[in-house]
DNA sequence: ACCTTGTCTAGATGACTCTCTAAGCAGCTT
DNA sequence: AAGCTGCTTAGAGAGTCATCTAGACAAGGT
């Protein structure tokens, strides 16, 4: 847990040249949301109150069974774009929006940097 | 090419219940972003100063043949976030930011939209 | 102690992805 | 027109991914 390596020297962005270890990190990123149903599920969790749901409200929510939601749920935590813990008998997860704002300023860096006028 | 379909009535972001049809429009486009090599090339072209980059530049900047460049440039403007034209013997390719813009706002709608607090 | 319910792991399988080689088209140059 | 270079398409093969069933672990209730 809390393993977000914004401890180096700058953020990639996409309007500087991406290293091939920069790049294979984000593609890892990037690959885990390219799936609807993981989309679903951060969705799910993120615009729920109190920004905590139970596995089971997640199943619940698609025609899948409980491995391959577990399996989704275990690909989005590896990617560090969720966390969860157990509660007795149940689980919760919750999004970690760091992880996430990293990805969206890499796309438009923008926000974050004036961009390089020719 | 000018295909970007931004006049529906509102771009989906995290914090809402997403639908299964955004969700997978969504994830078309991330599951594009989600490889090292495609998020390389996406970056070559937008470092660059003309916001343009022909296609034998991109092949050597890879240890791939051309072809597999071939491949990752459909894949990339398949997903409309690039765009090409053919001028002469070489073919110019271009970053669509609009695209990568949407993708941004949708991971982090914190730029956009005021957070529902709990 | 046992059973029930919630969640995860293991292993199998069909589908998809990334890469290559071979071949094709497009446009120069001579 | 013949050949050369730049780029794309076609087809094949190795690897990866998403899903399932079966089984295991965890916690609580009776």
């Amino acid at each position: 847990m809390s393993s977000q390596q914004n401890a180096e020297c700058c953020e990639p962005t996409l309007i500087e040249a991406l290293s091939p270890e920069s790049a294979a990190e984000l593609a890892r990123s990037f690959k885990v949301l390219g799936d609807p149903v993981r989309l679903r599920v951060l969705s799910l969790i993120a615009a729920r109150k109190g920004g905590e749901v139970c596995v089971c409200d997640i199943t619940d929510a698609f025609d899948l069974t409980g491995p391959t939601i577990s399996y989704h749920l275990r690909q989005l935590r590896e990617a560090g774009l969720v966390d969860c813990q157990r509660r007795g008998t149940w689980v919760y997860y919750w999004i970690i929006p760091a992880k996430l704002g990293l990805l969206s300023q890499f796309l438009d860096p923008a926000d974050a940097v004036v961009t390089s006028e020719a």
